[in-house]
RNA sequence: GCGCUUGUAGCUCAGUGGAUAGAGCAACCGCCUUCUAAGUGGUUGGCCGCAGGUUCGAGUCCUGCCAAGCGCGCCA
């Protein structure tokens, strides 16, 4: 077991013994590496944090658990408090030791989630862009948020299904049909329609059958659009589980008219100027929505969202949509109507994300979805690649906008920081390259006796050594911790900045610490294994935001 | 006007009610006969938007104000 696990184990045992009832207190919290090397190599805030609920004196707590911790911990070779109730640890040369162990022998970098989660289903909806164009940048950070954070919580061994809904129904589609007709048949033009701009829909009118009328031509226009957003999406790597179609899933199968029903029969709707209303102000909206519209007897984008939620809501436990902070407008009105239909709203979580401009010489082009100056994913992504594009995205928390620099991302050198972090994997990749070519064999590195690893942290080496070997091994240590910590969160990105943190972490020891040297093959191969160790962890760190780790560069 | 989000170093941003608020970039001074210099060591740089409040303790929680982005359709 990890040396901070162990300790939160303790205390946690310690908390239990002493407390009747349950309490969710998350002692991973208080348990972390401090800024200031002063406060030792790990500290907790464990006695100010359960001092109300245990009633005791921080001081008197932090002296318990020190006695506690000592008796039951080896590895520690000092555990001060300091007032007002700080417990700081140093860890004993052979703790870092047993930290490299630990990784050698355990496959699994990351624990399993021990909740009920585990067995609920989550439906996680991101991008979900009309099927009228292209793909733009904000669509690209929810589709790269979406995906990370997905995937993130399969990790953590989460039960989650992703997809991506179609709205082929309604006026935007309609549009894009007369839109496209008009530049299909100019001679049979519809006049005085509101329209999408020709650039944007004419590169999808090449090799059209010549007699097709206005559904078919719609139908197909859609439909290659669609595939265009599929493969842009393949192409920054995010794939869905499931592409619900709105015209053909939602439509046909009713679930408007039974939606509709159950909310009548619950005498939540009325008619009014011709139309079908919901009487949501008196279930907490700002006022009455609606439902059918007067003109054409069509559901309005509202209705159609109620229902789809209602067909999520049949194959999953949880819901999470993550939608552009242009759609901010929608959530009280379906959050209202769901519960008015005995859903759980405990169940049900919308994530906004800012906006993305895009930053090119300096100069900000703001992006506008309707205007038809839109950046698309397609443009940015051909300029810089898959791997930066991700991380550039993630780097930021999504309730930021984010100004995606161009330029920075196309730099090849230290300023961007996906190739500062890819290029510690290449590094860590080449040294081992090296190792198993002149000194050592891939199975030198295997089962690394404990008296050589031991000398990872031994007396004679320089306090620049031991200081930047401490600090990549105690920061790698916390990579599970970080880990569910970002899951739990539901925030990838504090994973991209673990990522640079360890990256950093390793430069230093790297400028620090000769690893291949034969003339002292032992100190070699625990260095070895220590990268062994960094490199396994970027590289799944990497992996679970979907971000090549390269072996060479 | 109402609602959501944001305001932290010159710039881009981290920051889980705890200690002297951190990182990257930029600026300045160093480091390649050494495993990838796409790297690294160091220095400089802060009324944490403003004002109150809660607390033993507030960048973090609450209230008010100021500023920015977005939203407030029988569009989707």
């Amino acid at each position: 077991m990890l040396i901070q696990d162990s300790i939160s184990e303790i205390i946690q045992d310690y908390l239990i013994n002493n407390l009747p009832e349950k309490t969710n207190i998350n002692l991973q919290n208080k348990i972390e590496i401090p800024q200031n090397t002063n406060y030792g190599d790990i500290s907790s805030t464990a006695p100010l944090a359960l001092s109300k609920v245990l009633k005791k004196a921080p001081l008197i707590l932090a002296e318990e658990l020190q006695k506690l911790l000592a008796e039951k911990l080896q590895n520690l070779s000092e555990i001060e408090i300091i007032k007002p109730g700080f417990i700081n640890f140093k860890l004993k040369p052979k703790a870092y030791r047993e930290i490299l162990e630990y990784f050698n022998k355990n496959e699994n970098l990351i624990t399993k989630l021990q909740s009920d989660k585990n067995n609920q289903k989550l439906l996680i909806e991101f991008v979900s862009a009309n099927p009228t164009g292209d793909l733009h940048l904000g669509h690209g950070r929810g589709a790269v948020f979406g995906s990370s954070l997905a995937n993130l919580l399969k990790t953590i061994g989460q039960n989650i299904i992703t997809e991506f809904y179609i709205n082929d129904a309604g006026e935007q589609i309609n549009k894009l049909g007369l839109s496209a007709w008009n530049l299909y048949k100019p001679d049979q033009a519809f006049d005085g329609v509101d329209q999408y701009p020709a650039e944007l829909i004419q590169p999808y009118l090449s090799d059209l059958e010549p007699n097709l009328n206005l559904e078919e031509l719609t139908d197909i226009v859609k439909n290659r659009i669609l595939n265009k957003q599929k493969e842009v999406l393949k192409n920054i790597k995010v794939e869905f589980d499931g592409w619900f179609s709105e015209k053909n899933e939602l439509h046909q199968n009713n679930c408007l008219e039974k939606t509709f029903k159950l909310l009548e029969s619950k005498n939540l709707t009325y008619q009014k100027d011709n139309a079908l209303w919901l009487k949501s102000s008196e279930l907490g909206d700002e006022r009455d929505r609606v439902l059918i519209k007067s003109e054409n007897k069509k559901p309005t984008y509202l209705a159609g969202d109620i229902a789809y939620h209602v067909h999520k809501f049949g194959r999953a436990d949880n819901l999470l949509d993550i939608f552009g902070a242009d759609h901010q407008g929608q959530e009280l009105s379906l959050k209202v109507a769901l519960k008015a239909l005995g859903y759980d709203d405990t169940k049900f979580q919308i994530l906004f994300i800012q906006f993305v401009s895009l930053l090119r010489n300096g100069t900000e082009v703001k992006m506008s979805k309707r205007n038809g100056s839109v950046i698309t994913i397609e443009e940015v992504l051909d300029e810089v690649g898959a791997d930066a594009f991700r991380f550039m995205l993630l780097l930021s928390n999504i309730n930021n906008k984010l100004a995606f620099d161009i330029d920075l991302a196309k730099k090849a050198d230290d300023q961007n920081p996906v190739f500062y972090v890819q290029y510690a994997h290449a590094r860590a990749c080449s040294i081992l390259r090296n190792a198993c070519q002149d000194l050592f064999k891939e199975q030198d590195l295997e089962n690394i006796k404990p008296e050589i690893l031991d000398l990872i942290m031994s007396e004679s080496l320089s306090d620049r050594e031991k200081q930047s070997t401490k600090d990549l091994i105690l920061k790698l240590s916390f990579f599970n911790h970080e880990v569910h910590r970002a899951a739990e969160s539901l925030n990838p990105s504090a994973l991209a900045h673990y990522l640079i943190d360890i990256a950093n972490k390793f430069h230093s020891f790297y400028g620090a610490c000769k690893v291949i040297n034969p003339d002292n093959k032992n100190l070699s191969l625990a260095r070895l294994a220590l990268i062994k160790t960094f490199k396994g962890i970027m590289q799944k760190g990497l992996e679970i935001l979907i971000i090549h780790a390269p072996e060479k560069m």
